[in-house]
DNA sequence: TCTGGGGTCCTAGGACCC
DNA sequence: TCTGGGGTCCTAGGACCC
């Protein structure tokens, strides 16, 4: 089976909350949530009370009444990422971020610099520790899928190392809730079929796994639990789609388009700011009963402007209200854009462009775009709030812009 | 215990084409 | 005569991850 274990994952522990804790020191070996309406992370002291994230602020009160809620502050954590990935980039080229607080690393490269796997593993936690003040596990395996398990099983502050020839050991006493992909519903399902191990999973045919999760997803799931997993560490292209919502109150028609108009504008800016676009347009909404739904159009051409985002979103949430959830309470709305494209020539409306863009657009995606490219601009001297865009909630969709903005 | 916001991937079924 | 099989694209929904 494979070759030596040379993939590390490496997970910060806690990390919004340790990060909370390293920027004051008064918080210190204290119950720490980081959130307000509800816990995006805690720390191990609160942890130990039942107060993990996502409960609700009001219920991690009731089950710790000394927790220290603070508000999160995503620049901090998003500054604290990006060093910490820097850190990982003095050992080896081959670095995979795949999400804020975790990564894989390929090290088979750099043994001859820095010694086998686990040395590195463990200058990586003492750097991390010395220059960052934040505590991170890391598991060292032969493949990633494994790797990430033993990140988990090393949690908070550890290393552990599973040796070439050692990972069914390793695996087998683990629950299949630790299978990459298995989550409460596909954990209950196996149960109902006496199978609570990842070494009982193991022991069944590849037949019945495929039988029970279908073709793709089982067969997955059989590979992962014999550890057969040949996915090499990568850099990460750019993410498929850009997306936000928003949960709260949102029947009320009015207010519906104004949270609408702030999300596709929020979007678009993200859009613009990665010079990317979409072509197709997601809307969700949720129900009061906590369903979800969801619609999509897809578009002849991309777009990143706000105003075209708003429109179409605002259609489709509409239209689907009105046919499935007349009456209903909604308690969330979002957006997303994917089938996203390069768009190198979004940013800015230069005065030869505009020839270009009169010609394979309409004249109102012009002026989309040329309003866009100056609220960015403003918003970049001036910060966030200083911009709103009004004039677009003023009367129906279809009084506000003569052209779709949707491709031709 | 009724819970945020950002994502990914998969399934099933329908429309449509040859 | 309503009938094959294969492929692609799209829509809606679900599960999962951090």
């Amino acid at each position: 089976m494979g070759g030596a274990a040379t993939i590390l994952h490496a997970d910060l522990d806690a990390f919004y909350a340790s990060v909370e804790v390293r920027d004051n020191p008064a918080l210190r070996g204290k119950p720490v949530a980081v959130g307000g309406g509800v816990v995006l992370a805690a720390t191990y002291e609160a942890r130990r009370f039942g107060v993990t994230a996502p409960i609700g602020g009001a219920e991690a009160r009731r089950r710790c009444p000394n927790l220290i809620i603070v508000p999160a502050r995503f620049d901090a954590y998003v500054e604290a990422s990006r060093a910490v990935m820097a850190i990982f980039d003095d050992f080896t080229p081959r670095v995979e971020a795949i999400s804020i607080d975790e990564a894989f690393l390929e090290v088979g490269g750099s043994v001859h610099l820095f010694g086998p796997p686990e040395a590195i593993a463990r200058r990586i936690r003492e750097r991390v520790r010395a220059e960052m003040g934040l505590p991170i596990s890391i598991g060292v395996a032969t493949t990633k899928h494994l790797a990430k398990i033993a990140s988990r099983v090393a949690k908070p502050d550890g290393l552990v190392v599973v040796p070439a020839g050692e990972e069914e050991r390793f695996l087998d006493p683990l629950p299949v809730g630790m299978v990459w992909g298995i989550g409460p519903v596909g954990e209950e399902r196996l149960a109902r079929y006496g199978i609570r191990t990842i070494g009982e999973l193991r022991a069944m045919p590849q037949s019945s796994i495929v039988g029970w999760f279908g073709d793709v997803w089982g067969t997955h799931l059989w590979e992962r639990a014999r550890n057969d997993d040949s996915r090499a560490v990568e850099r990460r292209g750019r993410a498929g789609s850009v997306g936000a919502q928003s949960a709260g109150d949102a029947t009320d028609p009015e207010r519906r388009h104004t949270t609408l108009l702030a999300l596709a504008d929020r979007i678009g800016g993200r859009m613009r700011r990665k010079q990317v676009a979409g072509r197709r347009v997601t809307i969700r909404i949720r129900l009061d009963d906590m369903s979800l739904l969801s619609r999509a159009r897809v578009l002849s051409g991309p777009i990143a402007e706000t105003t075209p985002l708003f429109r179409i979103a605002v259609e489709l949430v509409d239209s689907l209200i009105a046919e499935r959830a007349a009456n209903r309470g909604i308690t969330l709305v979002g957006i997303s854009v994917s089938m996203l494209e390069e768009a190198p020539h979004l940013q800015m409306v230069l005065p030869l462009e505009d020839e270009a863009v009169t010609t394979s657009g309409s004249r109102s995606h012009l002026r989309a775009r040329e309003l866009d490219a100056a609220v960015d601009k403003a918003r970049e001297r001036f910060g966030r709030p200083a911009v709103s865009r009004g004039a677009l909630l003023r009367g129906t969709p279809e009084e506000r812009s003569p052209t779709e903005a949707m491709g031709e």
